[in-house]
DNA sequence: CAGTGAGCGAGCTTCCGCTTGACTT
C-alpha cells in the first residue's frame, strides 16, 4: 500500500479517486509540529535551535496517521509546493518517524497532474525548509520578546509583531494624516449650454489660457467674478474628440482581491468571506481558497471558453494569460469555480451568502476569459469669450460592446452627448457656481487595509483575516459606521512607542527585506541561522537597552487631582486594555475608579447635545453596543441612539425622526425619536414623505 | 417591539502561518 500526505482533508478523496485502489490518501491538516506555546521554544545559546512540540490539536491526527504509515510500503509526501509546505513535510517525517518517503509537489489537482508528480519524485528540500524555520523563529523572537515588554510598560495582554504592528502603524498613520487634516474651501463653476440637438452641461477648465488648479477656484470672490462675466459671455465649441475606449477584465481571484470584493460588493467582512469559501470548496464547488496565485489550469481554461462561446458568442472570448504581481510561491491556483460551466443559478442547496459569493467568484473568474468592453468616449471643449476668454469641457461615454462586463457588471457612468458640431455657436441656459470643501483622506476598511498589507508582502493569504482579528481583539481599532477602521487610544500607544523604540517592526519595508534573505536561504545562498544571529544580535541589544530607558510614568503623562470618593486617598491616571481611566492609588485595597472626562470621543467631529438639560453628550457602551448618554448622569438620564440617521420624518406625529430600535429579546424595529409622547412604531422601514 | 450608564489594575497574557472548527454581519 502507498499511502499520500497532503494538507487539506478535503483533498483527499479526489486524489484517491485519481490514484487507484493501492494508494491511500490522508491529510496533515496544516503543520504537525511547532514551537510551544507556552514559552520561547528557542535555544539562543545554542544557535537558535528551536524546541519543536506536537500541539494537542494535532495529536489526533498524528495518531491516525502514525498508524497508516506503519501499513505503508513507501510514503509520498504531498503537501503544498511552497516554504512552508516543505517544512510540513520536513515535520510530518520526524513526528511520524517515517523511514521510506519521497517528495512529490502538484499545483493542481488532476488526473494528469499528479501522475506526474508520483512520476517525478525528488528529496527534501532543505534549503527550503530551513527559509521556514528563519521565518518561524524570528517571528516568534519579535512577538515573544516585544509582547512582554509591553505588558511591563503599558498593560497585560498586549501583543506585538512583524505583521500586526505594520497594520496597526498604517491604521495610526491613516488617524493623523486625517486629524491633521485642514479643510479647504473651493468652489466649481459649470454652465449649462444647448445646442441645436439638446442640452448638456460643461465645466470650466481654464481662464485665459490658465488651467484651473485642484481641486478648484479659491475663493466666492472668484467664483462670482467669473459666474456673472459668463453670464454675458459668447459659446462656441471649439473641438470635439471622440476616442474608442477599452476596458480589460480583471484577473480572477486571490484570497485577497477576493476578500476585497465580497467587502465591497456583498458587505462581508473578510473572515466572514473565508467561512463561507471554506464551505464552497468543502461541497467541490470552488477550487482553495487560500492562494496569491493567479494560475488557471488549461482544462478549467477550456470549460470556461466553450462556456463563454456557446452562452454568449465566439466575439465575448479571449485568450489571456494572467501575470501574479510580485513574488507569489503559486502552491495553488487561482480562487475559481471547480467547475466553469456551472452558473450559480444551477448550484442547488447553497446558502443565501454561499450562493452569492460563489456568483461573485464564477463572474470574476469566466469574465476574466472574456473579451474587453468597449465605449466610445466624447470630450467636447467650448470656448467662452467675454471680459476673459474660457475654455470648458464636457464629456460623455456610450457603451459600444459590454464584453466582459455582460457577466461582472463595472461601474462607469452612462451619459450621452448631444451631437454638437465643432464652430457651432451655443445658447447659455444657465450658470453655476458652487461651494465645496475638500474631505479628510477616508479611513482604511477591511479590504483597503488587506491590499495595503498585500502591496507590501507582508502577510499571506491564510493570515489576512486573522491579522484583522487580532487588532479588534487586543483593543487596538475599532470600526466606526460598521466599516471603518480606527485606532483605539491604546492602540495609538502601543503604535507610538514601538515606532520610537522598535522602528523595525512597524516599518512597511521590514517583511520584504526578511523575505530577500529567506530567498538566499532558499537557495543555499544564505545560512538560516546567520540571518537569525544578524538580527538577534541587535534586537537583543536594543531590548536590553529599551527595557530600562522606556519608563512607564513617561507613557502615562496625564495627571488628575481627584479625589477618591470611597477612601479619601488619592487617585492617578491608568492606561488598561480599554484606554484610559482613574483609579484610586491605593488599589487593591480600595478598587474604585472613574472614567476619564465623563467619557469617550465622538465619532464624528460635531460635539452633541442633550436636549433636555442641554449639556455635552458623550459616547457610551451598553451590552447592546453604543450610545449617547448625557454628561450630567445620574442627575439627567436622557439618551440619544447612535444609529445612523434614517432621515425619515414620524409619519404619525410628523415631528419627530425615525429611529432604528432594538428589543429586549434583540429584533430590530423601527420607532419614532418622540417616545413615548408618540408610539409609533414599526417592523418595517417606513416610506420617507416629502 | 421601548434597553442601555463596562471595566480596565493582578491573577501570566504573546508571534506567524499551515489547517479546520460553528454559525447567520
Amino acid at each position: 500500500m502507498h499511502l499520500v500526505l497532503v494538507e487539506s482533508p478535503t483533498k483527499t478523496k479526489t486524489l484517491e479517486k485519481f490514484l487507484g485502489k493501492d494508494y491511500k490518501v490522508l491529510a496533515s491538516n496544516g503543520h504537525v509540529r511547532d514551537l510551544p506555546k507556552s514559552k520561547l521554544g528557542i535555544d539562543i545559546e545554542n544557535n537558535f535551535e528551536p524546541q519543536y512540540i506536537v500541539p494537542v490539536k494535532a495529536r489526533k491526527h498524528i495518531k491516525s496517521l502514525k498508524e497508516a504509515v506503519k501499513d505503508a510500503d513507501i510514503v509520498y509526501l504531498a503537501t503544498d509546493p511552497d516554504r512552508e509546505g516543505e517544512a510540513i513535510s520536513y515535520h510530518l517525517i520526524y513526528a511520524l518517524d517515517i523511514k521510506n518517503y519521497k517528495r512529490i509537489a502538484f499545483n493542481e489537482i488532476t488526473k494528469s497532474a499528479v501522475e506526474e508528480a508520483t512520476k517525478n519524485p525528488r528529496d527534501i528540500d532543505n534549503d527550503l525548509v530551513n527559509a521556514q524555520q528563519a521565518r518561524r523563529v524570528l517571528d516568534r523572537l519579535v512577538g515573544y520578546k516585544l509582547s512582554p515588554l509591553l505588558w511591563k510598560k503599558i498593560t497585560r495582554g498586549l501583543s506585538a509583531g512583524r505583521v500586526q504592528s505594520v497594520a496597526l502603524r498604517i491604521i495610526v498613520d491613516k488617524e493623523r494624516e486625517i486629524e491633521n487634516f485642514k479643510k479647504e474651501e473651493y468652489w466649481s463653476v459649470s454652465a449649462l449650454l444647448s445646442c441645436s440637438d439638446g442640452d448638456f452641461l460643461a465645466g470650466l477648465r481654464e481662464e485665459n489660457g490658465k488651467k484651473i488648479e485642484k481641486p478648484g477656484i479659491k475663493t466666492e470672490e472668484d467664483a462670482k467674478r467669473i459666474k456673472e462675466d459668463l453670464e454675458g459671455a459668447s459659446f462656441v465649441v471649439n473641438s470635439i474628440d471622440q476616442k474608442e475606449k477599452r476596458r480589460n477584465p480583471l484577473p480572477p481571484f486571490t484570497t485577497s482581491t477576493m476578500q476585497q470584493e465580497a467587502f465591497k460588493r456583498l458587505r462581508f467582512p473578510s473572515g466572514f468571506t473565508m467561512r463561507v469559501a471554506q464551505s464552497l470548496y468543502e461541497k467541490g464547488l470552488i477550487t482553495y481558497h487560500r492562494t496569491d496565485s493567479l494560475q488557471i489550469s488549461s482544462e478549467a481554461k477550456k470549460i470556461g471558453e466553450s462556456y463563454i462561446k456557446q452562452n454568449f458568442g465566439e466575439n465575448y472570448y479571449k485568450e489571456r494569460i494572467f501575470k501574479s504581481k510580485g513574488k507569489t510561491q503559486e502552491a495553488h491556483e487561482a480562487v475559481r469555480p471547480a467547475n466553469p460551466s456551472l452558473p450559480s443559478g444551477n448550484v442547488n442547496n447553497l446558502k443565501k451568502e454561499e450562493a452569492k459569493l460563489y456568483d461573485l467568484i464564477w463572474r470574476r473568474f469566466t469574465a476574466s476569459l472574456m473579451s474587453e468592453a468597449v465605449f466610445y468616449s466624447t470630450s467636447v471643449e467650448v470656448s467662452a469669450t467675454n471680459k476673459s476668454n474660457y475654455t470648458l469641457v464636457s464629456s460623455g461615454s456610450v457603451l459600444r460592446f459590454d464584453g466582459f462586463s455582460k457577466v461582472y457588471p463595472v461601474k462607469f457612468e452612462e451619459n450621452e452627448l448631444p451631437a454638437v458640431k465643432e464652430k457651432e455657436n451655443l445658447n447659455l441656459q444657465k450658470i453655476d457656481a458652487e461651494q465645496h470643501f475638500t474631505k479628510p483622506p477616508a479611513r482604511f476598511t477591511e479590504a483597503s487595509l488587506i491590499k495595503e498589507l498585500e502591496k507590501h508582502g507582508i502577510g499571506r493569504p491564510s493570515t489576512y483575516a486573522p491579522t484583522l482579528d487580532t487588532l479588534t481583539r487586543r483593543n487596538y481599532s475599532e470600526k466606526i459606521d460598521k466599516k471603518y477602521l480606527k485606532p483605539t487610544e491604546i492602540g495609538t500607544v502601543v503604535c507610538d512607542l514601538l515606532s520610537e523604540h522598535f522602528p523595525f517592526v512597524v516599518d512597511l519595508k521590514f517583511t520584504a527585506k526578511m523575505e530577500e534573505d529567506l530567498d538566499k536561504v532558499a537557495r543555499g545562498e544564505k545560512k538560516w541561522r546567520g540571518i537569525l544571529k544578524d538580527f538577534y544580535e541587535d534586537f537583543a541589544k536594543t531590548l536590553d537597552k529599551k527595557e530600562i530607558e522606556i519608563k512607564k510614568e513617561d507613557i502615562m503623562q496625564d495627571k488628575t487631582e481627584e479625589k477618591c470618593d470611597k477612601c479619601g486617598g488619592e487617585m492617578e491616571v491608568k492606561l488598561g486594555r480599554f484606554g484610559k481611566f482613574i483609579a484610586c492609588k491605593s488599589f487593591p485595597d480600595c478598587k474604585n475608579t472613574k472614567p476619564l472626562d465623563g467619557g469617550e470621543d465622538h465619532e464624528n467631529d460635531e460635539e452633541i447635545f442633550c436636549d433636555k438639560c442641554n449639556s455635552k453628550m458623550v459616547l457610551k457602551q451598553s451590552r447592546f453596543g453604543k450610545f449617547y448618554g448625557c454628561s450630567s448622569y445620574p442627575e439627567c438620564k436622557n439618551i440619544k441612539s447612535l444609529e445612523e440617521d434614517l432621515n425619515i420624518k414620524c409619519p404619525d406625529c410628523k415631528e419627530g425622526d425615525v429611529v432604528k430600535k432594538r428589543s429586549k429579546k434583540g429584533s430590530l424595529f423601527y420607532a419614532c425619536n418622540k417616545y413615548p409622547d408618540c408610539e409609533f412604531t414599526s417592523s418595517q422601514k417606513p416610506k420617507k414623505e416629502e
